[in-house]
DNA sequence: GAATTCACACCTAGGTGGCAATAT
DNA sequence: ATATTGCCACCTAGGTGTGAATTC
């Protein structure tokens, strides 16, 4: 077979709006990972009702997927290190193809997930790999944002999502139409929690009362194409 | 004031063909760092003599530049890891910007170098990083390899040279002429040795031999712009 | 009928030598 | 006179949504 240049030879996506983090209280001269992965918010398949424009339950979640696991590509570095930027996942591809051999994190269509950051000293992380689960245990820190629970799509079922990255992720510039960006814009600021890209603080001595910090959370939706 | 897309930011350029080598002799299941250096051959200034084809010296060599190493990006890697591929030089970059503040490695014009190959064991290499000359003694072997030497230009004195580059380097197909490739590709052949880039084994048990082993050195001119 | 795939135009990001302009 | 710089067209490589075709 002949294959043109702009053919697409695996489907994936990143994930946009990306998640990003920072974090405090790590001992600045220890060594970390730190990772991502998504789990399932509940055991259901969903379907969009356009007329209500709501998220329905249809149906009982697909069978499981290999487990994944992004490891963020600063890994491995300082407690310092890490706490001096702002950590982002902007990087990160899901697919639905369940046969993937990429390490991509693999979900499935029309169903809800969150994302988790998993912070790990280097001395407990024998066995990190992308395909196998996070170790849990000392030494393993573990955070979940509500607000950013997402559902999987194939299409976009949501104008205003189209709208948010079509107007945000620099590599759809061209479908930006200078006309209507202001209203709609706007429009989305009132609704969506990413209007400026969640960055959120982890820290280890604070965890249980992070949720308190965050302000009031928002549904965020996501979407990838598969 | 504006920048349009297209303008280039820094002067730098990546080597070009890229150094090659393939490593044996590590122990599996240590871990090592591997580092390229580029080290001044003389204390001459060159400048190239059109009618003879011949580099001659014209001066004694301008001042030194501050020291830089590039760290090869699969670092810190077990020895198994390393012997299994061929390490790539390919993405080091090249400046005559004494002021750089990027890591690039830094070169006068119109000076004879030499690319130098490090492999570090990690016990040994504390103080490794870019700005620092690369620490010798246990645990550190050097490598390098007569017919890499190369002058630094800022624009081609030999014509033969930038055929080579335009019809082997991806990034300049668009200077490609398909009715001149063939005949101007032979003569090169003939006089590089890099018609198949290098790919050197690195023997730790058996350095001392390895002069022999490579074949006839070649004068290999590489080029930079600034 | 709804969900998914595919080729495509259009971007971002950055690596080429050419060549005219500038610097030494 | 020679060496260097800056802008450019033209590439590689890969990330977007579109809309028609396909699958289920």
């Amino acid at each position: 077979i002949i294959l043109t240049k702009t053919q697409t030879l695996a489907p994936y996506l990143r994930m946009f709006p990306a998640m990003r983090v920072k974090i405090a209280g790590l001992d600045p001269h220890q060594q970390y990972y730190i990772a991502m992965d998504i789990v399932p918010v509940d055991n259901k398949r969903y379907r969009y009702v356009y007329h209500s424009s709501k998220w329905m339950v249809a149906g009982n979640a697909d069978s499981p997927v290999p487990p994944r696991v992004y490891i963020h590509p600063d890994s491995l570095a300082s407690g310092d290190t890490w706490m001096r930027q702002v950590v982002s996942f902007d990087k990160l591809k899901l697919t639905n193809n369940e046969l993937d051999d990429q390490g991509h994190i693999i979900l499935h269509s029309m169903h809800k997930y969150q994302p988790r950051v998993h912070v790990i000293r280097k001395d407990f992380s024998s066995e990190l790999s992308p395909n196998k689960p996070v170790p849990s245990g000392e030494g393993v820190k573990t955070f979940s944002f509500p607000e950013t629970v997402f559902t999987t799509v194939t299409a976009y079922q949501n104008q205003q999502i189209t709208r948010l990255k079509i107007d945000r992720n620099p590599f759809a510039k061209g479908f930006r139409d200078s006309g209507r960006n202001r209203t709609g814009l706007e429009a989305i600021m009132e609704t969506y929690a990413f209007w400026r890209p969640p960055v959120r603080t982890l820290t280890f001595e604070d965890f249980t009362n992070m949720q308190k910090q965050q302000g009031k959370p928002k549904c965020v939706l996501w979407t990838f194409v598969g």
